[in-house]
RNA sequence: GCCCCUGUGGCGGAACUGGUAGACGCGCGGGAUUCAAAAUCCCGUUCCCUUAUGGGAGUGUCGGUUCGAUUCCGACCGGGGGCACCA
């Protein structure tokens, strides 16, 4: 018997869909379009399983569509700028663009291996000068509309990799690449104005119906829209201004002090002739995050000396503290705090001796017997010792405070983001430029349009840390765009998640002169169905979402939302092994010895298992998916990620998983080659009468067609796998009589054709071998008759009290009091029955009866 | 601390809107084929009692609603994720 080669076969299938250009996008065609996009790579030079889940997730989807007779556009690039090339250059004296043009080539080879259905006309890399150029002029039109701006600010500062990290690129204090501990240094940085989008950002999260709710919420929190009252102590002293932002304008017969923040102007004011007062903000300052979370229990302060006037009695007066646990940069640096309604007021009342007055009274409560301990109160209840307030809930307070603050002028209602501006300078050499130059005379002048791209150099050198342009001995002198005279280029490139924010758009066009063709992007966004990773959840999927509403304020689009669908998939797992020396195993070089105990094939200790664990080099637990393909093919592959878990949790990566996927390739190999039965031929008319055997078996083909069709639909791709091995099983069961064959070949083909997004090469060898001379990639999805998935009769269970304790199979429209009389006549039933009174039968048709006796 | 998700055999996981729990795969046990092995095929496989038949228990724990609960409600326990001095 011949077995499947699966090395040969798929090598000719990808050459022969590469030279007939299968999978080329016609964006002129004028079928319904579709846009298929994964989440495109970072060329660290080999791919991962993570990457072969997720971009065979991203091809079913567009095989499956393409056979629904959908154009479709499934393209594949490089997220190619970023700190890892550097590192290289560093470590190895390598050019980053040598390194990451080296690494961009193993790894297209490598998902050419994988037999992707993918556009690679339209590949690009975000390092490619004619992206990045385009990407420059995208840069300068946000700035000509308000949306760039620079601002001296706080930075977070990462002293290994001489670079500074968005807030979100700080994991406990320590950047998330080098895991050192972050300083905080003040620069002039570039900023995107995506809290302009605010809003928008938030609303549009309702129109999102196919993203994850976990995702829409994450967005929602982080972007931490709040609403409350924002209004002007006076400082006594000075009859200065101190305005403050409050969710709780309710509290406000509660307050007991005001808290600035270190940064605040006040205190900054204050510190210049007060060395005591300045060494306490130097101290709130330093550290950072982590030393933060030592003092976290500890509420610290500073009395100023002055003081504040209660907005209600002007005879009422709050000390103003600078604290260390009040934001610069939230609301306005400043709060009024009422310790009876916020732990951290609480804490720093008692630890400073200030009042405390309760005044929202917990339902049950009684007034004169309340008070607080060292826990505040932030639950609902009714407010009291709070004059005109009393007797109301805190909502109808809140709304009354703010009222009488509007009417009286002191106050206004004000809503307020915990999301900030998106600083996106990094002092990195591999990253775009940014377009702009630094003149005396002029200031901050844009490049001109026609001097795009602002190209890097290439001789650069990494010897000195910081940034390679600033050290640059020519390249930052040129001539200012206005005046002509000479001026220096600004030095900063982008965060790479700029990069990432506008790519799914250059697809669409990826050669025109311009960054895209809006025409085109049009009829091509949103994308249909997004898949990658959930640790973009945040981060990436909101700066697209905000790229892509500044586009269309410049008029360069007219999309709302980048995504229409978004699928976010489950990380790959492995179980860990340890020898006894304590080192970290490969999986590979792990061998089971007859009595069951592990060792390694390197050095023959014994090996223990550990943790599952996501995969990763450091703990060794990783399967290089060349090896697997190489072994058992791209197919065996794929159809592994795919099967067992459900897509969006981890999946576990198994030898005998592996196994099991390249069984049934076999299998199906040999249903096509040996078939259990004789196959008609091809397009054979199916005859008027059908055995019963053959009735059955065309039954579960329309049935199995419907079931994984709606699972693909719903990206259940576990599910459909399940019901494909049960299909395959239903047609190795043989079939005698009349229409035995043509049936045979109807379910036959229907498998193959239903394999084909899955496993493509092992299902075009296969078309082919049934006798046919098209593609499957060309094929249109079989047809559901729908007739063929109904059955006439129903199987349903009969209890007694809630417990099966029969079954009877009946016609589907059955009377239920036909039905009913059935299932009491039955032996089985009759048995529990007797000397019982049945009190009740009920019956829901085609499901169940159940007969409550006692 | 706050918010969200999740808990089903030895394992990964199925189960439509409350209606036969455990589909399908892995693993395991038994058998066939083979000189033998690999590969393949067949049968069994939630647990407990039982010779089969049959019965009892069972979806993290404890309660509730219901003729009927993996599904709905409440409390608790375990696992995972997000945010974190956000006023």
């Amino acid at each position: 018997m011949s077995r499947y080669n699966a090395k040969a076969t798929e090598a000719k299938w990808q050459k022969i869909w590469e030279t007939g250009k299968t999978f080329q996008t016609d964006s002129s065609s004028d079928k319904q379009k579709y846009y298929v996009l994964e989440m495109f790579p970072y060329p660290s030079g080999r791919i991962h399983v993570g990457h072969v889940r997720n971009y065979t997730m991203g091809d079913v989807v567009a095989r499956y569509r393409r056979a629904q007779g959908y154009e479709v556009l499934h393209p594949m690039g490089w997220d190619a700028f970023g700190m890892p090339a550097e590192n290289a250059a560093m470590e190895r004296k390598v050019h980053p663009a040598d390194w990451t043009y080296d690494n961009i080539a193993n790894m297209r080879q490598q998902l050419k291996h994988v037999g992707l259905a993918v556009d690679w006309d339209r590949e690009i890399a975000t390092c490619d000068p004619a992206y990045y150029g385009k990407e420059q002029q995208i840069f300068i039109d946000f700035y000509n509309a308000g949306l760039v701006y620079r601002k001296e600010s706080w930075v977070n500062w990462d002293p290994v990799d001489n670079t500074v990290l968005a807030n979100e690129q700080v994991i406990d204090g320590k950047g998330w690449r080098s895991g050192a501990e972050v300083e905080r240094r003040q620069l002039s940085q570039w900023f995107l104005k995506i809290t302009d989008f605010a809003d928008e950002l938030l609303d549009g999260l309702d129109t999102l119906d196919r993203w994850p709710d976990k995702v829409r919420l994450m967005q929602e929190n982080w972007i931490g829209r709040s609403e409350g009252l924002k209004f002007d102590f006076i400082v006594d002293q000075t009859g200065e201004k101190l305005p403050v932002y409050t969710t709780r304008p309710d509290t406000i017969f509660g307050a007991s002090f005001c808290a600035i923040s270190a940064d605040h102007p006040v205190a900054v004011a204050l510190a210049k002739d007060n060395p005591e007062l300045a060494a306490f903000c130097e101290e709130c300052r330093s550290g950072g995050t982590t030393e933060e979370a030592i003092e976290k229990a500890e509420k610290r302060g500073f009395d100023t000396g002055l003081t504040v006037a209660h907005p209600f009695n002007s005879a009422w007066k709050l000390p103003v503290y600078i604290a260390n646990f009040v934001l610069m940069d939230y609301g306005t640096g400043a709060i009024f705090a009422c310790p009876a309604g916020d732990q951290r007021d609480l804490d720093f009342a008692r630890k400073y001796d200030l009042p405390v007055l309760p005044i929202v009274l917990p339902e049950g409560e009684a007034a004169d017997a309340y008070s607080i301990g060292d826990e505040a109160f932030t639950g609902t209840g009714t407010m009291y010792n709070s004059r005109f307030l009393d007797g109301m809930d805190i909502h109808a307070a809140k709304a009354a405070v703010i009222d009488r603050a509007e009417a009286d002028g002191w106050g206004e209602r004000m809503v307020n983001f915990r999301l900030r501006d998106w600083g996106v300078s990094r002092q990195r050499y591999w990253g775009t430029p940014i377009p702009f130059v630094h003149c005396e005379a002029c200031g901050v002048v844009p490049v001109k349009a026609d001097d795009l791209p602002v190209e890097l150099p290439d001789d650069v050198s990494f010897d000195t840390p910081g940034n390679p342009l600033e050290h640059h001995p020519t390249w930052k002198n040129t001539d200012c765009p206005s005046c002509g005279q000479p001026a220096r280029r600004e030095t900063d490139t982008m965060d790479t998640f700029v990069d990432s924010s506008w790519y799914f758009m250059r697809f669409c066009t990826p050669d025109a002169d311009a960054p895209f063709d809006s025409k085109v992007v049009d009829e091509w966004m949103p994308v249909n169905q997004y898949i990658g990773g959930v640790e973009h959840a945040i981060l990436h999927l909101l700066y697209a979402r905000f790229f892509t509403r500044a586009l269309k304020k410049v008029g360069r689009t007219s999309v709302e939302e980048p995504f229409e669908g978004l699928f976010t998939q489950g990380m790959v797992n492995h179980v860990t092994y340890k020898d006894s020396s304590g080192e970290w195993v490969f999986p590979e070089d792990v061998r089971k010895r007859d009595d069951g105990t592990l060792i390694t094939s390197k050095t023959g200790l014994v090996v223990s298992e550990g943790r599952v664990e996501k995969m990763s080099k450091s703990k060794r637990n990783v399967v290089d998916p060349d090896d697997i393909i190489d072994q058992y093919g791209a197919d065996t592959a794929r159809w592994f990620v795919l099967s067992d878990s459900p897509p969006e949790r981890d999946l576990l990566w198994t030898e005998a998983g592996i196994e099991g996927a390249w069984r049934f390739v076999q299998r199906i190999y040999r249903m096509v080659e040996t078939p259990s039965a004789p196959l008609a031929g091809v397009g054979a008319a199916m005859p008027g009468e059908l055995s019963e055997g053959a009735t059955a078996l065309r039954k579960a083909t329309h049935k199995t067609i419907k079931g994984v069709t709606s699972d693909i639909e719903n990206l259940h791709f576990n599910k459909a796998v399940a019901r494909l091995y049960e299909f395959a099983n239903a047609i190795s069961s043989t079939s005698e009589g009349a229409g035995a064959a043509e049936t045979l070949r109807e379910a036959t083909e229907a498998l193959i054709m239903m394999i084909g997004p899955m496993m493509p090469h092992l299902a075009e060898e296969m078309w082919a071998k049934l006798g046919h001379q098209t593609l499957v990639a060309n094929t249109p999805w079989p047809q559901v008759i729908e007739a063929l998935t109904i059955d006439s009769t129903v199987k349903m269970a009969v209890q007694i009290n809630g417990k099966v304790r029969d079954t009877i199979e009946v016609a589907k429209d059955m009377d239920k009091a036909d039905v009913e009389a059935l299932a009491l006549a039955r032996p089985n039933i009759m048995k529990f029955t007797e000397g019982n009174t049945v009190r009740k039968v009920i019956v829901v048709p085609g499901r169940i009866v159940n007969i409550v006796a006692n």
